[in-house]
RNA sequence: GGACCCGUAGUAUAGUGGAUAGUACGGUGGCUUGCGGAGCCACAAACCCGGGUUCGAGCCCCGGCGGGUCCGCCA
């Protein structure tokens, strides 16, 4: 257990020796000068006294055991104060020196997720409408395999469609996109070229067409995951479960939950006014989308066993979901509370809404690869003498735009803007970056051999540095919990902001004091790490020099 | 017609019923004989409207208004 759920305990503990029951020890604001905080209002008809007059007697009447990392607990108005020791500040420097990458991260927890996530339509290139599936849900992988959970990663392609009535055009424009990557990719402009002219030696067959189709889309889709750090555990499409279908419906059927409708079957929901009947099979005999995620569901259930399946998907399929889970329990495969939709609003443009057909579209290597030019630009300005530019420039660029998504609420809608995309001032991917960085400059010039020590504390801005540093875990479970990794995104903005306040008000190497520059030391070591950590679970590096 | 989601400074956002609503961009004014100025400090500026629940509401409930989305043969 770390030093901050420790002192969480150990409040409650000695307030409850004083004679508070059930004590809710909150975090109180930043405004506040207090570490923890337990309003007293609750206790006010059961103790028959007023909260300020609780809150002092309380205050007046605790024990603190000697060595506590509880420092000294007061009465302020109708709250209970608490102040952490300076053992406290001593050990939460020091348990994250010592786990340092690992601080954090949970031992195996038995558990296993499938995350549904990205699942990019064959033979259409990305949009950015296909980064927050991916990102938010590489995010959420990434944060529960920290907390001790077997992830499995499954890109559920949409590789089912049918070929389109006229498939040459868009196959062309295809290839043209593909060409103009070719001065930056040469294998990838041989592979298209080598297929283009299968086709065009007479090579029609839908079939093999489509095959084309899923093979090259394939080779531009991993080289875009590649470039955004996201890996897959499994790449099962859609028509992965295409023989599985038929079996669903007839076992619907059997067990009564579905029924024929005018021709096609349904499954109505009796029990739930407000679900509307989901269809599973055509008139025409033909299954659906609906059929499929059913299929989807017990192919995973069966194969994988997992404690949660999540599905990183747009919010405009909740209603589907609800349908899809709720049937999925009628089925009997999984428990309704094991299948969750974390759904994300819409990015829109300023014109609307954004359609491929409507030529309103921002591809998502387009993006990236403007980001990537911006970055160089203004490494050029800032650090022209900088080894590995281009290298830094992609991390960088792919950091500004994952923190610009991954760092608010993904239920709200998102206005694309290109400044905002490429900003790399202010409440930035970028700025979280340069942060670690000036860290890491500092390390460097002192070139550390040997883990610092922590063992004192001078100013304010180190306290206040120290305490954040220590409600990391609490700032991921947060973001586990409801599945919203903004919340690590909101805590490292304020780390970010504390460590560059005490880098500017506390200098390290000019200190002439020995301990102070060795705890200041160690509070950089600590800082930079849990940067860098968090930075991980949002699928951004933390580069050393930029 | 029914259902779901979202309304916080000029703009973009944080805020799991509790203290003076946090941050950024933009604006104004400052900080380099200090470890990286992609930084730091100061100032001005906000909870859509009306009821209700509660000792206490930006947060919960009801009703409006505004924006978005969904509502059987697409995925």
């Amino acid at each position: 257990m770390y030093a901050f759920e420790k002192l969480r305990s150990e409040t409650a503990n000695i307030l409850s020796a004083a004679g508070l029951k059930d004590v809710v020890v909150e975090i109180p604001p930043e405004n506040i000068d207090a570490d923890l905080a337990i309003p007293c209002f609750t206790y006010a008809k059961s103790l028959k006294k007023s909260p300020v007059e609780i809150a002092k007697n309380v205050a007046e009447s605790v024990k603190i055991p000697k060595n506590s990392i509880v420092g000294k607990i007061t009465a302020m108005g109708p709250y209970v104060n608490v102040y952490a020791s300076d053992k406290y500040f001593c050990d939460s420097v020091d348990e994250i020196i010592t786990d340092a990458d690992k601080y954090a991260h949970k031992k195996p927890v038995k558990k296993t997720m499938v995350v549904d996530m990205s699942a990019p339509n064959i033979a259409k290139p990305m949009s950015v409408g296909h980064l927050r599936s991916t990102i938010i849900g590489d995010s959420i992988a990434r944060i529960y395999s920290s907390l001790g959970w077997n992830v499995i990663r499954d890109n559920h392609l949409g590789d089912k469609k049918k070929v389109e009535k006229n498939p040459i055009p868009e196959l062309l424009s295809l290839y043209v996109k593909f060409h103009e990557k070719s001065d930056k990719d040469s294998e990838l402009d041989e592979k298209a070229r080598e297929e283009f002219k299968k086709l065009e030696n007479g090579d029609k067959e839908n079939t093999k067409l489509w095959k084309w189709f899923i093979d090259v889309s394939l080779i531009e889709f991993k080289k875009t995951y590649s470039e955004l750090d996201v890996d897959f555990d499994l790449w099962l499409g859609e028509s992965f479960y295409n023989d599985m279908n038929r079996a669903i419906v007839d076992e619907a059927l059997k067990k009564g939950i579905a029924k024929k409708d005018d021709g096609a079957i349904i499954i109505k929901y009796e029990d739930y006014k407000n679900i509307p009947p989901f269809l599973i099979q055509k008139k025409d005999g033909a299954t659906l989308y609906s059929t499929r995620d059913l299929s989807t569901i017990k192919y995973r259930v069966g194969e994988f066993k997992p404690d949660k399946i999540v599905y990183a998907v747009g919010g405009e399929q909740a209603q589907h979901f609800i349908q899809l889970f709720n049937a999925a329990e009628m089925l009997g495969y999984a428990k309704k509370e094991a299948l969750i939709h974390v759904g994300f609003g819409l990015i829109s443009l300023p014109e609307g809404k954004m359609s491929t057909r409507k030529g309103r579209v921002i591809y998502l290597q387009d993006l990236l690869n403007k980001s990537y030019k911006h970055a160089e630009k203004i490494i050029n300005e800032k650090n022209p003498e900088l080894k590995n530019k281009k290298k830094v420039a992609k991390k960088i660029g792919v950091g500004a735009v994952k923190f610009n998504d991954l760092s608010q609420n993904r239920v709200k809608n998102i206005m694309f803007n290109w400044d905002k995309m490429l900003s790399f001032e202010g409440d930035t991917g970028p700025y979280l970056q340069y942060t670690h960085a000036r860290a890491c400059s500092i390390l460097r010039k002192i070139g550390i051999t040997k883990s610092p020590k922590f063992v004192v504390t001078q100013m304010a801005e180190e306290k206040d540095l120290i305490l954040h540093l220590s409600k990391y875990l609490n700032s991921v479970e947060l973001a586990a919990s409801l599945y919203e990794p903004h919340h690590i995104a909101t805590y490292l903005l304020a780390l970010a902001h504390k460590f560059n306040l005490f880098y500017q008000k506390c200098p390290v190497m000019s200190e002439t004091d020995e301990k102070i520059k060795n705890s200041r030391i160690a509070l950089v070591f600590a800082s930079k790490q849990v940067i860098a950590n968090g930075l991980y679970l949002l699928g951004i590096d933390a580069v050393e020099e930029m």
